[in-house]
DNA sequence: CTCATTGCAAATGATTTGCAAGAAA
DNA sequence: TTTCTTGCAAATCATTTGCAATGAG
């Protein structure tokens, strides 16, 4: 519950979460900036985005990024995978799918007529994985 | 081979589709750019763009998008998934893992360390697809 | 007090687009 | 010829950032 330390617990920050996980679809944070503007009608889009960026790298929130589009927020993020609309860009949630178990069970998830999916794994290559070996100095791009 | 109806064969598309078969990795536009220029001087980035997104359209091609990075080109997209860098961003290829073997055979894949995956269905949402089961006239957004 | 955070506005940066000139078919 | 393309430059647009003023702890 308290924030991780260094981090303050602002008024705008606890509003932002509030109301992103009172929704249960999963907004952009222009969407979301218009539905916390009507609690606190002088917040920027700025502070959005930084509070949104911050509880994302907290773990506290997820962040759903496809391509240029406007990223889009989940309020709870967890054990669940997503689908998204290619006609109007909606995501939804798609629960009790385990890797394991995907195949049979893409067709039809939520009512969606599913017409692909994007896969990608992320990690460290082998590169780097030899330059964190090394006993962790200073680091270069 | 022969171009989509009504698309012509350019020496800028020609050569842009050369440069990214000759890679084995996945470059960006601008990493492209800087190659076919090396044969087309007067290219500009724009076409490389242009060319890029019809190649893609066309299914000649793949793009690899991620975040607000830049997007990356597959010259052969096939039956792979991919694997980024978190560190460095670059993205190699993933063979011979199929959805239904993923599970075990993802730890190690390519020397990376694997540290997560993004998976996300893509189709029609439910509005979607009653709207195009209607006798198809005009669309809205 | 101190330093994380905010509001505001300007900056970024990848990608797109308008337009007149050029080149496939 | 016709119309798809190009080069160039300016425009987009989501997101980020600099900075002085605030506010949490």
């Amino acid at each position: 519950m308290a924030p991780p330390a260094g981090q303050r617990n602002t008024t705008q920050r606890k509003v932002i979460l509030e109301e992103l996980r009172r929704q249960k679809t999963h907004p952009t944070a222009t969407e979301l900036y218009e539905l916390v503007r009507r609690r606190l009608p002088h917040i920027s889009l700025g502070t959005v985005y930084r509070n949104l960026e911050l509880l994302a790298c907290n773990g506290i929130i997820g962040k759903i990024e496809r391509g240029r589009e406007q990223a889009r927020f989940d309020g709870f993020p967890g054990d669940h995978h997503h689908v998204r609309c290619s006609a109007c860009g909606r995501v939804e949630d798609v629960h009790g799918l385990s890797l394991e178990h995907l195949a049979g069970a893409i067709a039809g998830a939520n009512g969606y007529e599913i017409t692909g999916h994007t896969l990608e794994f992320i990690g460290l290559c082998p590169d780097w994985i030899s330059l964190s070996t090394q006993r962790s100095t200073q680091h270069a791009e």
